[in-house]
DNA sequence: GTGGAATAGTTGTCTATACCAGTTGTATAT
DNA sequence: ATATACAACTGGTATAGACAACTATTCCAC
């Protein structure tokens, strides 16, 4: 399980083991883990590399140590991660509504200027274009247009493109988003938005601009959406 | 300066040393601290001790290393925080814009019930209640108003509570906020907030309401403003 | 029963050492 | 002048062992 010869370090070798283990549930939620010596032991390893393993864990929230008892398997990690960036879904799932969506239009087309800028990319390189309407226990919560670099994401179908695009590019490119900036304006419905989300002129709605990079600073996705105030409140938490 | 017969630990008393060096300037910014190998000569402790203290640091946002290279201070922290929780004054200043504010009123109340449970306090128990016009560049921003238990922070006079609260806390209390969830929402003016905000009924205003917390989890402010929509757009970034 | 000591298990701190892997500047060879 | 090689630094990984601090359990004396 633990190669001693390989080019990745052994402390992280251990770290993916135990998160494997945690994902598939072969360490239960709120369960201890076996404890430093015995890990050194089986695995014929020092203590010290074993906690440099757990202290990463322990750091990314996955796990959590208490002195004299033993070392701990945390709650789920998406109930953490909502303390910040949150997929529509996850969104959703975490308040208890079943949400859905509704793809209106999957374009490739090339970007204008403003979106370049955004993404980081030449004007008129091609981008994805994708607009949906997001639905929570069925009934219209926001409308979303997301723009994404197709030299990024060259696969990207209208079918794959409706399962939760985070785990296709986690999964696909084996990249992960590390970092998005949101802009949160208030504003009132204009005509084609009242229509779509069922709303009158006139009311009230939440416009989020969100820009989501990867590991490496480059610009993956720009997601516009507006929201029925009414039903919806952006609800996050700072630490530190 | 590091005591090793102390029962805080060797690893935390150089975390504190160090932190207490840039603060004070003897560490400049993106300059190089030390090596490790310099540390662990200089106070003769383990090269491993003085990792421990540096790792901390820099989960902590305060170093970073590189490899070959060496560790280097970090840029200021303010310009970390206001990736997150900000104050309205940082919050302009960041904006390029200058602050001030109005006060409307200074009172003591008993909470009613909602306030109350935000702030996990007894139902008419005294909290102050400040409200205040925010202002950018002279031009009126925000509505706020702010519930503060008074038992935390027993000695707050209207001259005060005119500085920035948060560095008043931290300096005369010894205390520093660690933690705030905020509720953004989007809705239109009523006659009341037209009036003081210089905008029209049914114009759009962005409400937020914040609760920060203390190091020890207790709610010490729950602050409820009204922008402008149609000067400001909440902005914020997350990381991992 | 209650309190306290002994014990065995846990994580926490710390040392001393070794070698690996990048970076940089300098000396040398061409 | 321009490469190339080397040396001397940096942080990164890993080992083995020691003792401290804390928790839970067991057993014994009162």
């Amino acid at each position: 399980m633990i190669k001693k010869n390989s080019p990745v370090p052994i402390y992280h070798q251990l770290e993916e083991y135990i998160k494997q283990q945690i994902e598939n549930g072969l360490l239960m939620e709120e369960a201890v883990i076996p404890s430093e010596r015995e890990y050194a032991q089986t695995f014929q390893i020092s203590r010290m590399t074993v906690r440099q393993a757990i202290n990463n864990l322990v750091s990314e929230g996955y796990l959590k140590r208490q002195k004299g008892r033993g070392t701990f398997v945390n709650k789920k990690k998406i109930e953490q991660e909502l303390q910040g960036m949150t997929s529509f879904t996850e969104d959703m799932l975490s308040r208890g509504m079943s949400p859905s969506s509704t793809l209106l239009s999957f374009q490739i087309i090339p970007a204008d200027k403003k979106t370049a800028t955004h993404l980081r990319m030449e004007e008129n390189d091609f981008v994805y274009k994708i607009k949906r309407i997001r639905l929570a226990d069925d009934a219209p919560m926001a409308l979303e247009t997301a723009y994404i670099p197709v030299e990024l994401v060259p696969g990207l179908t209208e079918e794959n493109s409706n399962l939760s695009l985070y785990r296709y590019i986690e999964e696909h490119l084996s990249l992960s988003i590390s970092e998005a900036t949101q802009e949160i304006e208030a504003s009132i419905a204009s005509s084609p938005d009242a229509e779509a989300l069922g709303i009158n002129i006139g009311d009230p709605i939440l416009l989020i601009e969100r820009i989501s990079y990867l590991e490496n600073e480059v610009p993956f996705e720009l997601v516009k959406s507006t929201f029925r105030a009414d039903r919806y409140r952006f609800v996050h938490t700072m630490k530190r």
